[in-house]
DNA sequence: GGAAATCTACTCGGATACCGCGTGTCCGAGTTATGGTGG
DNA sequence: CCACCATAACTCGGACACGCGGTATCCGAGTAGATTTCC
């Protein structure tokens, strides 16, 4: 079992296509974004409310309801998406073994127990550089990278695609009235 | 779950107490190991056959087996005893998500599966990053660490309990021969 | 024509089912030093 | 006295049971815009 994941994967390819949307636009549901991502929709509907006690993003209910960004996608890091989703997991838990060493016979003596165990040490300092890694990485860095691979008609296929899906649902939406 | 389970905890532990010790004396045993840590004791059994199948330890069979350092302690990273007990797992496994954007219907161009991932790119750095600072702590600085706090006795005791455990079970096998 | 009722889609939160993996235990096989036994 | 044999402890490897947590789905509650209905 991976240490990150599939709900941080989820979140983050879905993050990424709120990013420079035209504000003016309805902002897309859950349900838009996972099924654009190809991604399971109940699923990643409960990643976005996470996402929104986090303060990442920002939604707003009813049916022309959807979800933005709460705030600029380059103060946004990789780091804070996999603790929002996932919460601070750390990366060992010690279980403080060295305490029950048996040449103490059930009673450490208090310099074995005090401070942090060093095997301990060495795994805090390893996660602490691994979250330094994923901190270093905004929203705007991904998308950046992505767009430099993309062609330019990409950003339009994708607003196209969100327009018809809202377009599609308000139809279905007036067809069914007019049936009764 | 942490990523770094509980086998590499017990493995490190373990390892820590075979650091210095005198070649003449007959090898600890694993269940010796294991005992004087607290620690289940089949289960250690079970990492030390991975550890010695990564040429971290060697091991020597029989009623006198046991198992010692197969390296100099300086030359074993912390890095080293995860993998070996562990298998080197990534920290994150990518799903490919990207190529299931909805807008490609299915076939993918080559612009958008080519190269790595952008989030699998952020996720493989944070790893390299965790496991730069694994590699960078020997078995050495573990054992330095804890004999700068650890008082001059506790080496001998350690070497006590371990030689009391040999003599115990001799006198119990040349006992069992003579009540039979 | 305007106000109220209805309908639908959306977010939110909890409950639940499934399943893979880490943890821990058990067992049989092969190996080796030790103590006892028979020539 | 020497060769042989039995015994016990050890490593090695596989099989298996258990429980936790990630993944995924479902359902009810509350909210807000669009449509229909009624005055």
């Amino acid at each position: 079992m991976a240490h990150i994941g599939a709900g941080v994967e989820y979140a983050l390819h879905c993050l990424l296509f709120l990013i420079g949307r035209d504000a003016a636009a309805l902002p897309p549901s859950t349900r838009d974004l996972a099924d654009l991502q190809g991604v399971p929709a109940e699923y990643a509907a409960k990643l976005f409310t996470r996402l929104q006690k986090a303060g990442i993003t920002a939604s707003s209910e009813g049916v022309a309801g959807g979800v933005r960004l709460a705030r600029d996608a380059a103060a946004i890091s990789v780091l804070d998406v996999v603790d929002a989703v996932e919460g601070r997991k750390p990366i060992f838990d010690c279980r403080e073994i060295r305490g029950g060493c048996a040449v103490f016979g059930g009673h450490p003596p208090d310099w074995a127990t005090s401070g942090v165990c060093g095997i301990h040490a060495v795994m805090l300092e390893a996660e602490a550089r691994m979250r330094a890694a994923l901190a270093g990485c905004s929203l705007a860095d991904l998308a950046g990278g992505l767009a430099r691979k993309a062609p330019d008609e990409f950003d339009d296929d994708v607003a196209d695609w969100l327009a018809a899906r809202s377009a599609a649902r308000r139809d279905g939406v007036r067809k069914k009235g007019k049936d009764q």
